[in-house]
DNA sequence: GTTTGACCTCGCCCCAAGGGCATGGCTCAG
DNA sequence: CTGAGCCATGCCCTTGGGGCGAGGTCAAAC
């Protein structure tokens, strides 16, 4: 408790290879605060117990946590911070995973097994409900969504008919998650009811390509948005807007996935 | 090539899913260059042939790839970015499994089989080299830099007598390579050649801890310098510095790990 | 007593990849 | 004519510090 066991920063960076910068912003994130500040000088004085703390806190570093994090971690007995770590590697684990994955599609332009066509789209009325998914949550969501909609479509004694609309306003992946709508066009009227919305669905034009369900799945499915892309660029068509999922497809598809083109209006 | 095909931002962003800020950085930074500027209004526009650029971009990016790195991929032809994109990813498991390795050793403060000791350490004239190293390098950069002062030992007509010391400046680890400094004392006198420096080292006292060879190796030397800085901070001492490993150790151990601490100058 | 060199403080600018906001310009439709 | 919806520029914000410069402190050397 003496002076003896103060330290300014030089020292006690050299025991713990902490910069005199890095011990600075630990003391102003509260990670690591100095045992004492000489009130006239500012000097901050570190206690030769803080040392450990601060050599933890390297290792932790040198992992490339955030600091924040770091912070969540430290008043963790050594078991619960080791238990932490490993599920956060393993998170890593998954991420790498994933990128792998989006790495082996990136590659192959492989044709799809039927040509992609263009399709006139009526305007509709649609029932939706709109939510941000991660891919893992995708299915459930459209599952349920699509549940939730036709029984409100028939409480309200409509015939709630067609295929479910899936619209992807955003890109949902494992890593990110984008806002994803669930629609069932119907006609007649129904009022809105919580998060389920009524919306109209302008006419206008699609490019349509049936998928099978054995090609549906994430993240085979970029493979087909990916040939779609490639066709619309070839026939010197643009595509505007999110693409559509359609479920059930065309001739007992799994589903159809369809973009809105401009109807070539320039010219 | 006619006006049809000209985009604004806000278009070509919505066909790409890039923002207007990430359309005008990557402008910027010439990843993607508009095929026009307005020069009186500054309105940038975008071919419709330049979707597909824009969608590669936002797939690397989904990756966690520095822009630069995409800069560097984009002309590559799809298989040679494929190959490239996979050795980073390589990459990333190998510093992944670091991470692993580094966690592991981080709990357990296992005791060492022989218990640290202090020693006097003399003042000593050193003939050292140093270099920045990776962990995988460290081996063959001790071995050669002790053969190379050796060998100049002799040439001056000095006995390079006792072993070889390794002065860990900074960190050694995969990800991080810190300057090493391998030193052979020496009496008499010999001249600095190229790299090869001239020091002393100043008499103190040292913390040792004798490492068996199958101990020695990383990450699990971390292990021995966490019992050594654990012993040393249970007994009330403060080390300095950096740690050295001397090679080889006493009774025949493969290294001593030792560390310089502060003779108890206070009170 | 003074000087010197090492150490300390604070403060500003910099990196990547944009997000968010404010201000001002442009055009098209009502 | 006016508002809506685009667009431009510019500034501030994020993380984890590195680097630089001005100025204060401290101990030892002269």
């Amino acid at each position: 408790m003496d002076d003896v066991d103060l330290m300014l920063p030089g020292e006690f960076g050299a025991a713990t290879r902490l910069s005199p910068k890095a011990l600075r912003l630990y003391a102003e994130q509260g990670l690591l605060v100095p045992a004492g500040i000489d009130p006239v000088t500012g000097y901050r004085r570190y206690h030769r117990g803080q040392i450990p703390r601060g050599r933890l806190i390297v290792r932790l570093r040198s992992l490339n946590l955030p600091l924040a994090r770091i912070a969540t971690l430290l008043p963790l007995s050594p078991q619960a911070r080791q238990a932490e770590l490993r599920a956060w590697l393993a998170a890593q684990e998954i991420q790498l995973r994933h990128r792998r994955e989006l790495i082996e599609t990136l590659g192959d332009a492989s044709q799809p097994v039927t040509a992609p066509g263009l399709r006139a789209r009526p305007q509709r009325k649609l029932l939706c409900q709109e939510r941000r998914v991660h891919i893992g949550e995708l299915e459930a969501f459209v599952t349920e969504a699509q549940e939730r909609i036709r029984v409100r479509l028939q409480a309200a004694g409509l015939s709630g008919g067609g295929p479910a609309l899936v619209h992807f306003h955003g890109f949902v992946t494992h890593d990110s998650d984008g806002p994803v709508e669930v629609a069932v066009p119907f006609s007649g009227t129904v009022e809105p009811v919580d998060d389920l919305r009524v919306r109209l669905s302008a006419a206008g034009t699609d490019v349509h390509l049936p998928v099978a369900e054995a090609d549906a799945g994430f993240p085979d499915i970029l493979r087909v948005y990916d040939a779609l892309e490639a066709w619309i660029d070839a026939n010197r068509l643009v595509g505007i807007g999110s693409p559509v999922e359609i479920r059930p497809g065309t001739d007992g598809a799994f589903l159809d996935v369809t973009y809105p083109i401009t109807t070539c209006e320039g010219s």
